[in-house]
Parts: structure tokens; sequence; C-alpha cells
DNA sequence: GTCTATAGGCAGATAGAC
DNA sequence: GTCTATCTGCCTATAGAC
């Protein structure tokens, strides 16, 4: 926006989003409040209002600035990476970064919530996972084109595996083994589709 | 128990297990209160605390039930199907069966809520998993002697992949795709892993 | 074993002053 | 933009009658 204000290091409405995503990330969107927020930033519940009014509109800004930079990144990948295998590794190294931090992938916690989410912010999290499908579609049709991929499935099938083995492994490291465990099962999986 | 009573169908303390067990599949711990159990039940919020104590404690015998039948329908897999391959499908099974319901596994769903869990219950959760890892491995490693799955990765490092990629799929099958998509892609991960 | 009644707290949210 | 003050409703939990 950069519209009225001189420009903070960071307005008000952008660290309410930092704040709210880890919250989520780790405690779930069931799991945090208003008051949480508030606290962290040293404000009250009313001038969140101002910003967001109410947590289901906060809820989908998290998700579309979350899928935003994820589409950054992934744009990142598709420019410094070559070859398919690479483009994986460059992909898991998205993941774990996040659970460095002990937190979930913002959208496989709120898969776990669907259930109890507005409408909109459950259609944008299943958004989410239909584009990180699709790029990991074609990136596995590229390596199967170069050989470097294993052929024994379709690259959409590839795709699935890839994306529900990344966000099941981080769910359940997060209960024990934390990062070595996430890279160390992610190694595996990658290893297993690798021609 | 089978003491006081002239034992009906069902009492109150096993039909509250099996309400407040589909809630936390399909809404989470965080997301379901004792007044919905109650309105369920027919009875009141104070009933249930006849019951269970608290929130906590309801929550530790959703989990010692949940796992104790998990550990039966092993059990049961152990008995009936001879090798390893038959072993697995039959695993995948148990989760179709619950994803047919739109539930989430239980100890998946709490895995995302874990850092809001009272401590047995995150503890209980974890050892969940150990357990279905250890039997996991060990179906592996006779699948492996026998030359049916794949020995291109250690037992340990399949059942991770399998365990995983089986929650992973679940989490995200219910953000679309639903029992289809989960069982498609539970045959994926099942022929990756077969020699 | 189930009830009524109630406590005490926190949730999301709004009105209106500054 | 941020505040104080407040609302309404739901949450978990308890005391005590039946």
């Amino acid at each position: 926006m950069a519209s009225s204000s001189p420009r903070k290091s960071a307005d008000t409405a952008e660290r309410t989003l930092d704040v709210a995503e880890r919250l989520v990330q780790i405690r779930g969107y069931n799991g945090f409040s208003y008051a949480d927020i508030a606290a962290e930033l040293d404000i009250t519940k009313a001038s969140l209002h101002y910003h967001y009014r109410g947590k289901a509109e906060l809820g989908q800004a998290l998700i579309a600035r979350f899928s935003a930079r994820f589409a950054l990144a992934l744009e990142s990948i598709d420019r410094d990476a070559t070859d398919a295998r690479a483009k994986l590794d460059a992909y898991v190294n998205i993941y774990s970064a996040v659970l460095r931090g002990d937190r979930m992938c913002l959208c496989g916690m709120l898969a776990a919530e669907y259930e109890t989410l507005p409408k909109p912010m459950g259609e944008a999290v299943a958004r989410f996972f239909q584009d990180n499908e699709t790029w990991l579609t074609n990136v596995f049709a590229q390596g199967q084109a170069a050989g470097s991929l294993s052929a024994s499935m379709t690259p959409s099938q590839a795709a699935q595996m890839i994306l529900s083995g990344l966000e099941g492994t981080m769910l359940i490291a997060r209960t024990e083994g934390g990062l070595p465990r996430f890279q160390a099962s992610a190694r595996s999986l990658l290893d297993a589709l690798t021609a």
C-alpha cells in the first residue's frame, strides 16, 4: 500500500499477520484468539478489529499471504534450479524452514481444522494444495522426460505422494523427532522417486 | 466394568466416548465442547462431569480407547493375513474405514493440535505413532525377508513413509477428493514399496 | 446418575471518545 | 489508529438437591 503514514518498519496490519500466522501454525486456528495477538503487539483487541473486521477475515488474509509467498518461492526455484531433483530438494527446504520454527505448514494445520473453518478459508486451503500439486506434477513430468525421476507412476500420482508425504511427516515429526526426523524422511521419500 | 447397573445397550460413559471421538475426529479437540456432547446425548453438561472429571480426562480416555482398538485390529491382521503386502492392504483399510465417515485419524488430528494438548494427551499421541511404526517396521522386515517388498530402504524408513504418507493423504483428502483420492494415493504408495 | 443453578473466565465483536 | 468500556454468548467446572 505505502499510502498514508511515513511507512514504519512494519505497520500493525502486517505485524498482526506475522503474529497470527505463527500462532495458527503452532496452535491452530481454533487455538488462538485476538487477545493473544493483542498481547504480543501490546495493543488492544479493539485496535485489531480496525485492521481486520473479524477472525474470519484475518484468517483469509493469512492464507492469501502464505499462498502468495509460497508461489514466489516456487517461481524462484524454477529460475534457480535446473534439474527436477534439485527442484524437489529445494521444495523440501521450504518445509524444513517452517519446521525449524516448530511450526506446521499453515495450510496443513488448517486442513486438520477444515470442518470448522469459514467457507472462504476452506476453499483457499484446498486451492493451496491444488497449486502445489500442479507445480509438483510439472516438475515430475520434467524429471521423467529427462530420465532422472522414476517412471513407475504418473507425474500426478508422484506429486500427490510428495505433497501428502511431506505434510504427514511434518505432522508427526512435531510430536517426536522434529527437524532431523523430517529431513531423514523427506530424503527417503525423494530417493524412492528418483530413477 | 459391568459392575453396578443391569448393563444397558451402551452406558453413558461409553456413549460419551463415541460422540466425543467423532467430534474430535471431525472438528478437533479445540473445536468441540461438553455442550456439544450433552446436546447429542440429551443430558446436561453437569452429568458429563460425573463420568469424566474434565475435558482433559475425557481426551485421555479417547486416545486410550482408540489406541487399544487399533492394537486389536493389528493383532487381527497378524492372525488373518499371511504375506506382508496383504497386511499392508489390511492396514490401509483401517484408515479407509475412518475416512468413510468423513473423519480424520484421531491421533492425526490431535497431532496437529499437539502444542495445545494437556501433556498426558500429547504423550499418548506420540506413543500411538511409535506403536504403529513398530508394527509397520516388523511387517516390512518380514516382507523384505520374503522378497515381496522393496529392499531399497530400511524397514524403519519404509514404516515412517507409510505412516506419514497415510496420515498426510487423509489430511489433504478431507479438503478435496475424499475417500476415492485417499484410496488411489494409498495404492500408489504401497505399489512404490512393493518389489 | 442426572438434574438445576451458578460461578468465573474468555471468546469475538461493537460504540464512541480521543 | 488506538483507546476505554461494554455486550452477549459460550466455555469449563462445581455445589448441592433429587
